[in-house]
DNA sequence: AAGTGGTCTAGACCACAAG
DNA sequence: TTGTGGTCTAGACCACTTT
């Protein structure tokens, strides 16, 4: 944390903080759930004020990195916890309840990354894994899902044949890549015949059409995915502020 | 800002003294565009430290209520700065630019409040303004728009027969409201009868509806609207961190 | 040169959780 | 009682903008 690191384009000493715990994280040096050493500590451990350290850990809390419990302690984020749970799953029912559906895999296959290469940052001809997904509320399916993750960083996925719920939670835990951040494009679709199939809808019917890149922390995409989902009921809920 | 004040329900002293400016700026007393005192100052003012007002005035610029410029000063929040402009409307064309339609008042009329009322917090029997609107992208209607607004907050809209773009500019500049955030419902519908008719395209065509309620800076709600969209071209982007 | 926000530090004290 | 994060303060200095 020399002076001469913010000489070219300065780089507020809070944010170098930040970026080298973001790093541990990275690394894996500290994983999900684990408690992290005091503010004074990471402070004497970097050479900093207690102060920055804060700013440091305030920004990651925020981000939902890390999670701060008064009295307690800092601890890194689980996926399974309620509220990064729901950061990445929008879908309510109109009385205002949060969902989750259940997921059944119906279809997994290799094959190269063709249209979703652009999307992952890889070659055309880099292997993929194309998962199909049916996700049921009650028995009665409501999303159709496609989902695309890159063979090389998720080698050794053949040894899931059901993927969870919450398939952030796998990544993290087995692949050891943490998602960070995604965005997803909304449009308006009709049903094609394969999907009024899953889903026991007619042909044509309106179907809620959310197309999803997710990214690792080091800010490299490593999901794509299409979520076909019937909104009679529920919808998408989003906050401006 | 005495002891007593923090007795009851412990709120931190940067938390009042947020709610105090926030009340400056619902009273009036600070309008949009003007330049705050300096922090320092406001500290001196309320009798806190300097770094207790700055850290209201940095929640209150996360908030979108504030422009900080680093050499310059603090600014109020103007509803036509680019950030905010697009704060509350989220749709992009495909490439990836931002899009702001041309809007046409197409009906407008006075009746109660009736289903809206449950939404916007009034009594169904309580006058409310409707008004109909299409959204044009190089001429070709792409959004029809339904906004209810209750009569009580916006008498004087008979003045306005034509509403611009940024309707949210017009609540804050003649009817001293600020938007401070919204919920958005979203559900893919089929195009009805009036709306296929508004928009040009077939019976049953695939529809992105967008269900809205606004909130001022008190947090009491103020406009309903509804924005039924086609999506080819374009779509609804989310960013979920 | 003057005035603003931005960073960094150091220390005191408060609120909360756990042993 | 101890240890953690949360608040509040005071002061020094840096970066940016305008005069």
């Amino acid at each position: 944390m020399s002076e001469a690191d913010r000489a070219p384009a300065f780089r507020p000493l809070y944010r170098q903080v930040r970026e080298a715990l973001i790093q541990r994280l990275i690394d894996g040096a500290w994983t999900p759930g684990m408690m992290l050493p005091s503010e004074f500590q990471i402070a004497a451990e970097l050479g900093v004020s207690q102060g920055t350290v804060r700013k440091a850990l305030d920004a990651m809390a925020a981000e939902h990195l890390l999670v701060r419990r008064q009295g307690r302690g800092t601890f890194v984020a689980l996926p399974e916890e309620g509220r990064i749970l729901f950061q990445f799953f929008r879908l309510a029912a109109d009385d205002g309840t949060r969902l989750f559906p259940e997921s059944q895999v119906i279809e997994r296959q290799r094959e190269a990354a063709g249209a979703a290469a652009e999307m992952l940052q890889i070659e055309a001809s880099a292997e993929v894994w194309r998962i199909g997904r049916i996700r049921r509320l009650g028995g009665r399916p409501v999303i159709a899902e496609e989902i695309v993750l890159p063979l090389a960083r998720f080698a050794s996925l053949a040894e899931f044949p059901d993927l969870p719920n919450n398939v952030y939670a796998l990544y993290s835990e087995h692949f050891a890549i943490t998602i960070g951040r995604a965005v997803e494009r909304l449009k308006a679709t009709a049903a094609d015949e394969a999907t009024a199939a899953q889903l026991g809808c007619p042909v044509g019917h309106p179907i809620l059409s959310i197309e999803r890149v997710a990214f690792a922390l080091d800010g490299t995409p490593v999901e794509w995915r299409v979520s076909r989902c019937l909104t009679d009921g529920f919808h998408y809920q989003a906050d401006l502020r």
